[in-house]
DNA sequence: CGCAAGATTATT
DNA sequence: ATAATCTTGCGA
C-alpha cells in the first residue's frame, strides 16, 4: 500500500471530479484511518447550495483559497463537517467527506465522522498535502460508485455531485 | 443589533 | 416529524 500524501494537483481540479476520486482514498487522522466511501461536491460559481455561491464572506474565504486545505464547519449548531478545499486558488469549491470505512465500523455521515475522530474548528485549515496530522492516499484502485443528488439542501437539488462506493464490502479484507 | 436558516442526527 | 443547539449572514 502506498503511503505517499495526495499531490496538491489531485486536488486542484474540478470539484466534482475530485469527489469522485476521493472514493477508496485512505483518509487518515492521528492515527484514525479510514476508506472514504462517500463524498459531496460543492461548487461556488454556479451552486446555490454551496456556501460560496454568493461570493467570499468570513467563513466561506477558505473555499476560495489554496487547494488542498480542509474546510471545517459547524451545522445546526450540533455537529462538525469535514471538508477538503479544490480546484485552483480563486475559484471556489469543496468536497465534503461523508462517508468513512473504519477496520471496525462504517460512518455513515459527515456529522458521525467528525464526532468520532473527534474533529472540530481546531483542525481548520489544515494543510492536507503537507501535514502529518490530517492526509490523505492512495487506497482502493477499482472502485464502483454511483452518483446522486447531495442530501440536507433545498437549493440545486437537481444536480447529483453526491458520490456513494458501492463495492465496500469487496475491498474491506 | 435582531433574527431566520442551516451541506445533521437521534429520537418519537 | 421534530428537537437539539449555535454560528453565520443579511437586513434594518
Amino acid at each position: 500500500m502506498n503511503k505517499r500524501k495526495l499531490s496538491k494537483k489531485f486536488y486542484a481540479r474540478p470539484c466534482v471530479q475530485v469527489a469522485q476520486d476521493l472514493l477508496g482514498k485512505i483518509l487518515v487522522f492521528r492515527g484514525f484511518q479510514g476508506i472514504i466511501t462517500e463524498t459531496e461536491a460543492y461548487r461556488g460559481s454556479d451552486d446555490p447550495a454551496s456556501h460560496a455561491f454568493k461570493g467570499p464572506t468570513p467563513r466561506s474565504a477558505i473555499m476560495f483559497g489554496s487547494p488542498g486545505i480542509s474546510y471545517v464547519y459547524l451545522i445546526y449548531g450540533v455537529y462538525h463537517c469535514l471538508n477538503i478545499v479544490t480546484e485552483e486558488e480563486g475559484q471556489a469549491s469543496a468536497v465534503l467527506i461523508r462517508g468513512l470505512q473504519l477496520s471496525d465500523r462504517h460512518l455513515d455521515g459527515p456529522g458521525k465522522i467528525c464526532q468520532h475522530l473527534g474533529i472540530s474548528k481546531t483542525q481548520q485549515g489544515i494543510n492536507l498535502i503537507t501535514s502529518d496530522q490530517l492526509y490523505v492516499t492512495e487506497g482502493v484502485k477499482s472502485v464502483h460508485y454511483q452518483a446522486t443528488p447531495r442530501v440536507g439542501i433545498k437549493k440545486a437539488i437537481d444536480k447529483p455531485w453526491r458520490f456513494v462506493m458501492q463495492n465496500i464490502a469487496e475491498v474491506i479484507f
